[in-house]
DNA sequence: AGGTTATATGTAGGCAAACTACTTAACATC
DNA sequence: GATGTTAAGTAGTTTGCCTACATATAACCT
């Protein structure tokens, strides 16, 4: 997959990949891949430092623990959380909805 | 719409647009409000130099004429262009399955 | 005649988001 | 004791679209 082409839906995974529980980061990126059949594979530079973006937005909330000597950093979603994700989702309706009107099935007839 | 999200998928757009025909890239910027139902309203400086961008990759070509006294720069898909069209909507249809694996419908089952 | 809007193409520079590459650390296994 | 897995993080770069600007003709309105 073109590495690119996760601009600006980055935010509605982390979000959705939360919304069945709190996780860890390191087991949101497995999850990812889990769900997307594979097709995901977002490098920890990537998601740790958008879980922190998220965190300073209000979006989810973090709490560390130790399990079994290894420090983790558990994160979960708010409420203002659960409704970014509600956004995101409806925003990605339309974002898909828009492509696919232009990608249409081949070619398009002239303005009528 | 999130003005990033379109990020990777904009030669899609572009090649998608000229699968009808040729069109001047003033043309194509109407073409994508229309084909979107007006949620796609892009910047010609956002247009222009992807086009020129497409012209360099070998994907679309182009001619000049002057219509009415107005000079246009009339594009159309090459076969290079029309095998990469193909491509990008493969590439979609797989992009669009994997977020949609992870945004599902709501909450997750754990793990089996 | 003059001003505004629509048509039409383009460039320069900025910026945010994700990536690459690297670092640290404990535990498990070979 | 070396390698691999789990776990979290930072620094710096790249990318690629956007904002803002510049130019020019035609059409329309007053």
């Amino acid at each position: 997959m073109k590495s690119d082409a996760l601009r600006g839906h980055l935010d509605a995974l982390l979000l959705a990949t939360l919304d069945g529980g709190q996780l860890h980061g390191y087991a949101i990126i497995e999850a990812l891949q889990r769900r997307s059949g594979g097709a995901l594979d977002l490098p920890t530079g990537t998601v740790y430092p958008a879980l922190r973006r998220l965190e300073t937005a209000g979006l989810v909330a973090s709490e560390w623990s130790t399990v079994g000597g290894r420090q983790r950093r558990t994160y979960r979603l708010t409420k203002a959380g659960q409704r970014a994700l509600d956004a995101e989702r409806t925003a990605w309706r339309e974002f898909t909805a828009a492509i696919e009107g232009v990608l249409g099935g081949g070619p398009w007839p002239a303005q009528a």
